[in-house]
DNA sequence: CCCGGAACCTGAAGGC
DNA sequence: TGCCTTCAGGTTCCGG
């Protein structure tokens, strides 16, 4: 499941790969993972685009082409983009060939991955809130976001709309970095507790980006290497495992039907 | 506006 | 052994 460290790991193995390149035919193997426009506008509107560059938003991917415009990917759960694979899978769901005879393929086991062709890209991603890892993320405007929402914290951080880029798993890691319940209302953090979860969710993100990401599940790199993020988690994940700090059992309880884990020792709901 | 739950989707895993 | 149910979770949609 790609989250921001998955994202990121993906767009600077790709990047070398295909700037430059020009898409001189895209094939839709699975139209229903178009969302803008229609499938047949979508491939007839990428053939003899140049991509000129590959951005990150999120946990989106933004390949900027020729003639202003952009394609803009989304894996969501089990989605891949494999540079140039020996094999197809059974998976592949949208090939793009380029000039070099190179094929970009898009493989998801699932189909809950999108596709996009926009002149504007805020029309995909324009709602999305700071980037974690921006200088202009502080903990003030943290602070500032969390006042405004009383759902449980785990809810909060993983809405894109507040955070772009956390997911399940590092929203987990974060929480146990901060020594914070999964379930306290977000605007019910001390200003300590503000301070604790904004340097834990920057550690953890750039650990996962220094372990080239989690594969968990089917994420796998363009290149079909794997990531080691995954090996590092404290709690994400370690179903039956112990926590780290003090040894007591990781617990896995619901949070908005999403699997939490969490340490009920280190992170208190009230002290 | 905000919150919570269902739907989308399909392979893996667990129960009987 | 095999069938059936449940689970996984990012996003969108809908009702309260």
């Amino acid at each position: 499941m790609p989250e921001l460290p998955e994202v990121e790991t993906i767009k600077n193995e790709l990047a070398p790969r295909v700037i430059g390149r020009t898409i001189v035919r895209a094939e839709v193997l699975s139209p229903n993972m178009v969302s803008h426009p229609s499938p047949r506008e979508f491939t007839k509107g990428l053939a003899g685009k140049a991509i000129r560059g590959l951005e990150r938003r999120g946990k989106y991917l933004i390949f900027r082409l020729s003639g202003n415009e952009s394609m803009i990917a989304h894996l969501r759960m089990t989605g891949a983009l494999m540079s140039n694979p020996v094999e197809l899978t059974p998976y592949a769901r949208a090939v793009f060939h380029l000039d070099n005879g190179d094929r970009l393929v898009f493989q998801d086991r699932r189909k809950l991955g999108k596709l996009w062709l926009v002149t504007d890209a805020a029309e995909v991603v324009g709602k999305l809130g700071p980037e974690p890892l921006s200088a202009d993320f502080t903990p003030e405007v943290l602070a500032a976001l969390l006042k405004k929402r009383s759902a449980p914290l785990k809810a909060v951080i993983c809405d894109q709309e507040f955070l772009a880029g956390v997911g399940n798993m590092y929203a987990d890691e974060a929480l146990f970095e901060a020594r914070i319940h999964p379930l306290r209302p977000a605007n019910s953090l001390t200003r300590a507790e503000t301070k604790r979860l904004f340097d834990a969710v920057r550690v953890v993100l750039r650990q996962g980006i220094s372990c080239l990401g989690a594969s968990v599940d089917t994420y796998v790199r363009p290149g079909g290497g794997t990531g080691t993020a995954h090996l590092c988690f404290k709690v994400a994940h370690r179903r039956g495992g112990t926590c780290p700090r003090c040894g007591g059992p990781i617990e896995r309880i619901p949070v908005r039907n999403r699997g939490t884990y969490f340490c009920p020792k280190c992170q208190r709901l009230r002290a």
